[in-house]
DNA sequence: ATAACGGATGTTATATCATAACGCGATGCG
DNA sequence: CGCATCGCGTTATGATATAACATCCGTTAT
């Protein structure tokens, strides 16, 4: 086990595509990434697609279902809960990331009553932001 | 006002779709029904990708956004809760429509306290039916 | 009646999202 | 060395979704 690149460590390509997402305002689909880091010498979707299945591997990043788009985790140093929730603001595009136990433990309640193992979940939600409301 | 297509009765394209739908056992995907359906005369995407948006619109059909696929809702008469939970069984791909009114007041709460304006949700579980469980 | 309109439809082409499959080069290990 | 593993680059293709245009057909206004 010599670390080379089995769990910890980044490599290029990965590093890449997290400094865009972290950088970006909104959620990025995976040619808009491509888009961003011709530059940076990434020429084709699966070196991107590789780079997010990792970085989601590793809980850096979330995939938002409904916009088959990408964001960078906002709290990458704690666990998450078994439940998070997107916020989507569908004028912005802003994607707010929100942690709520309350409504994990439901969700679990909510499954077995159906006789359903829940293993994991996603929960989006769409409308206005705090800020395109003020407006 | 002859109704003619005004809101209640639906077209061929319409009624060939949903039916299908809701012959399925598992999410359809927009070619899955276009396969399906060609021998009743639909030949591309858009006659069932606009058959799908107006059941949609109708509350008769469901888009799952995890499977970009789509299901008949298993009870079209009543008006829906705010929030619907889907229940995708991962090994079978049964998928089953729940209503909780505790999760969806709550999620309108998690959203104020984030200062979002709700619109629609989301929320898509994935794991084991009872059916596969059992087994 | 007939012209104008709106809505559903049919059709072609194209845009957008995602992965399969192959080969290469570096690294670690027996 | 001989071999396995892993990341990488590349090409090609598959899967999902929509734009754009032509047509048809009942309704409605003139
Ligand atoms: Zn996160
Ligand atoms: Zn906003
Ligand atoms: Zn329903
Ligand atoms: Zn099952």
């Amino acid at each position: 086990m010599t670390d080379k690149q089995s769990g910890e460590t980044l490599t290029r390509n990965q590093t890449l595509v997290l400094e865009a997402l972290s950088a970006a305002e909104t959620a990025m689909t995976a040619y808009a990434l491509l888009d961003v880091l011709r530059d940076s010498g990434l020429r084709a979707p699966p070196q991107v697609y590789r780079a997010l299945e990792r970085l989601r591997a590793l809980g850096l990043v979330h995939r938002i279902e409904s916009l088959n788009a990408f964001v960078a985790c906002c709290h990458p140093d704690h666990d998450h809960a078994p439940a998070t929730i997107f916020a989507i603001c569908e004028d912005c595009g802003t994607v707010s990331e929100i942690e709520n136990e309350a409504i994990a433990g439901r969700l679990e309640t909510v499954a077995g009553e159906a006789d359903f193992k829940l293993s994991r979940s996603a929960i989006e939600l769409k409308g206005q932001c705090g800020d395109c409301t003020a407006k």
